[in-house]
DNA sequence: AAGTGGTCTAGACCACGTG
DNA sequence: ACGTGGTCTAGACCACTTA
């Protein structure tokens, strides 16, 4: 049994706390959300039932509800009647919608493949410094890769890592295509949001070499910051991206 | 009084309807939005409380609840607690947020300015068609503009509207900066959604004349299909974006 | 003081999945 | 048959707004 949370119980009025009162659901989800940050909770595994977690949180069923509810619109959790809730997976069916917005325009959108092209340890530079929130004594892993749809390459992308966050990074052999499930599992990091900043830029010659376009072809540039549960930034994405026969798909609602 | 929804009462069980079974606030949902659609509910008019809902529809407050939070999470409606339920209004500074997705690099985001070049009524290119699903005897408004920033143009854009919906659109004298506004006033037209779609392309040179830039020099290219609150295809919107100081943001959740 | 939405609880039944 | 999440209800109290 967990201590008891603040709120309304036998003994104490609400009005206890005149300020910065956060509703019991509120409370309740980031006790659930301790335990996914501190790891007790791991991708895939089944969580206790609402009726269990209402008893070790001293609340009613409604309210554990209200919480795993917020959590599950949030991707964090999978919940299926008659079986339970559990962690939510970063896998690619899921990863395919939420974070990778680029289709072909015609056809469904699939996960394109990846070739590293170079890894390595490197000072930071100024925006990366900005994006990630590092001290500038910090150093970082940069990946960059070419991704393809179809053997056909559609974009180049660099991605920049806090080495502290990465400890051991460069022991890796192999970097796999769905670098989320790998931050998951080796480094237990979850990314849980992002967000994406797109331009129109001109291909560098670099770029055209490796992509197989024309110098000064119109690219799109995706600056993508992610972050982890407790909204730190841990990862910075820069791609840049062939449209001609590829859009980016924003839904808004 | 209204009519009694299907559902569980005295006499019959859920089990009654075995299959195509929606839950009551579902149903609650859809009777809501039926009086928005037919406005019975105009932008800005304050609802009945939930109690007296509830009174309507011979269902509880919490049912009727349920179907007013997933409103509001859709932006159709907005809650004061205190004052009330009220119809949500396409005021700028909201569309600012939902629907205006470009900021500049540095600095807030703000609306931009429009100036009309052209405005007419033509048949429908296949484009056209297919984006705003019509027959190809049907006819359409298009309307090209220039979007400043504090003086600057940042984007040329083309907007079709299929006549069909727009009587006497071509009767207008000034074309406001917030069409949408504009839509649900004139036109009880309320736009929901709407989804986007992003290329890089190169500026032509009509563009480049129009927007002050260079022949060739990279654009964001944005196509918006957007969609009324039966999900129909209203508008379609094509803008030639300037990215220099520019970009267009994206959440990933 | 009265009315509104916001929170919390308790209990009932339903639909789904598994044994 | 049993346990899970999903729906629905009824009632209590809290927080905010207006009068």
């Amino acid at each position: 049994m967990e201590k008891k949370l603040s709120g309304p119980d036998e003994t104490e009025t609400r009005t206890g706390e005149p300020i910065g009162f956060k509703p019991l659901y509120a409370q309740v989800r980031e006790r659930l959300m301790r335990r996914l940050v501190d790891g007790d909770w791991t991708p895939g595994m089944l969580l206790p039932s609402e009726m269990e977690l209402a008893r070790q949180l001293n609340v009613s069923q409604g309210t554990v509800r209200k919480a795993l509810d917020s959590m599950t619109a949030d991707n964090l959790l999978l919940r299926r009647q008659g079986r339970g809730t559990y962690v939510a997976e970063p896998e690619e069916s899921r990863m395919l919608f939420q974070f990778f917005r680029l289709s072909p325009d015609q056809g469904s959108p699939s996960f394109p493949d990846s070739r590293v092209l170079s890894t390595g340890k490197a000072k930071p530079t100024r925006t990366e410094i900005a994006s990630l929130k590092l001290e500038k004594t910090d150093e970082v892993f940069r990946i960059e890769r070419i991704r393809s749809l179809s053997g056909q390459p559609i974009l180049i992308e660099t991605i920049t890592l806090p080495a502290g966050r990465f400890p051991d990074f460069d022991h890796l052999t192999i970097i796999p295509n769905n670098v989320y499930r790998l931050y998951s599992e080796r480094w237990g990091i979850t990314i849980g949001s992002a967000e994406e900043r797109l331009k129109a830029i001109s291909a560098s010659s670099r770029d055209a070499v490796k992509l197989g376009c024309h110098i000064g072809e119109p690219l799109l540039l995706i600056s993508r910051v992610a972050r982890d549960l407790e909204d730190r930034p841990v990862e910075l994405r820069w791609s840049r991206c062939i449209s001609r026969d590829i859009h980016y798909a924003v839904n808004l609602r």
